[in-house]
DNA sequence: AGTATATTGTATATTTTTTATACAATAATT
DNA sequence: AATTATTGTATAAAAAATATACAATATACT
């Protein structure tokens, strides 16, 4: 562990970050794998800074695991339960790696520090996987996506977080047009509708979806995509803004 | 000012609520000013003990308003610019009022304390109007209903904060039945109709508001109301669950 | 080259929902 | 008993959502 408790973090407030990409008709998410015995997975999170803007703290977070800027983001709860802390996680974590952690005693500001209370701003974000080379970080043991039905039991509450932010994502999507941040440049309809249907699990009629869709009036038309395949080829879209 | 810095309150962490009433066809807000010189108003404000939930802190800081429980909540956003603090309305605050509040170096700690960066939790209430006394608190020079369009100019983002309250009212209503908590316990149709026209600020159709309202199935209809009136007496309404 | 096949794009029919209009019921007043 | 202003409900019209039909087409297969 780094001297958290010395940086010049405001306290008692952390960030959670579920990061949200789409890959094999599935809706995966971003999970680090801590560098310690025990398997323990958690959120990409993080604290903020005293002279840093909540959402920048949240941008920092991801850039840092994905080396990407101007992520889609969307906060969408705070997670506030006064029992809400780390104290069961690290002792645990403790228990399981002494030579790397030592003796509590030793560590003791530190180990005060990570299990106070804290209360956790929930963001969202969306992302071209693709574009994405996930990043370790000097506590991370991996760092991979895990679809969203097979993610590995998590600490604390962070698989509640996941749902919540789920949840946040479906709604959203009646207002906002999000969902395409998470297709790269370019996609044919078909795989907007799989999309769709992935993020709500339920089907949609092909040809009623396309007209909805094109009736949002965001998407450009461009070339047709040539696969090969024995059929009519479709086009090429891509989300115009 | 009591020892707020001696509490044992979280630092750099408040809530902000917005409560809104519903009287004379006119949405209000309840809004204290503070017993100082100089005309300055803020939104009913606090922060959250070590040892309680950021929803029970909210809920202690309306009752302390209200003196009622079980208000009906909901967290809507964070605010967490990293300008956002109170340093320029309290340099105001103590210019205008030497007498009260000493030399700035008298009370340092204090004034340390408050100036820090704040991230505010918002969340909105909405309650019978008649069912609430304002009360105010030892800083408190006034508590009153504002109608929304006539608020009085408010301290740091606090007018924002409303806006964003509003707001989140206006798209909540979508999807939660929440409006019925602005009204009494027996209403008509009529009076409903009123407030969804206060909030949504346009008409409605009266026939087709009634079936809509009706077919959401939230309602129990009670006795005939006869107000004296030479026309047809309108059904008392009640908002089941 | 001509036919077959799977998919795509679009048009249209059908159903459901929303919005507009009509009208009977009724609580006082005259 | 007729009058008036509202209320409750029914129905018509319009719009939106959903279901169905079909032509266009990229390639494979004969």
């Amino acid at each position: 562990m780094n001297n958290l408790s010395e940086q010049n973090y405001i306290q008692q407030i952390s960030i959670d970050t579920v990061l949200f990409g789409y890959e094999e008709k599935q809706l995966k998410v971003l999970v680090p794998k801590l560098d310690f015995k025990g398997d323990f997975w958690a959120l990409p999170s993080g604290f903020v800074y005293q002279g840093e803007d909540i959402e920048q703290a949240a941008e920092r977070i991801l850039r840092d695991r994905t080396g990407i800027s101007n992520i889609y983001l969307e906060q969408f709860r705070v997670f506030g339960k006064a029992s809400r802390n780390s104290m069961e996680f690290l002792d645990r974590l403790i228990e399981l790696n002494p030579e790397k952690l030592g003796e509590k005693r030793h560590k003791q500001q530190e180990y005060d520090w990570f299990t106070q209370r804290f209360i956790s701003i929930g963001y969202y974000a969306l992302v071209d996987i693709s574009k994405v080379v996930p990043q370790k970080n000097t506590l991370d043991e991996s760092i991979e996506w895990y679809a969203l039905h097979e993610l590995p039991v998590m600490i604390m509450d962070h698989r509640q977080i996941v749902e919540a932010a789920l949840q946040a994502l479906r709604s959203d999507l009646d207002e906002k047009q999000n969902a395409f941040n998470l297709l790269p440049e370019t996609f044919t309809m078909k795989e907007v509708q799989e999309l769709y249907e992935t993020i709500f699990d339920k089907p949609f009629v092909r040809t009623n979806f396309q007209k909805m869709i094109l009736d949002l009036d965001v998407l450009e038309r461009l070339e047709k995509k040539f696969t090969g395949a024995a059929n009519k080829a479709p086009y090429l879209y891509k989300f115009k803004k």
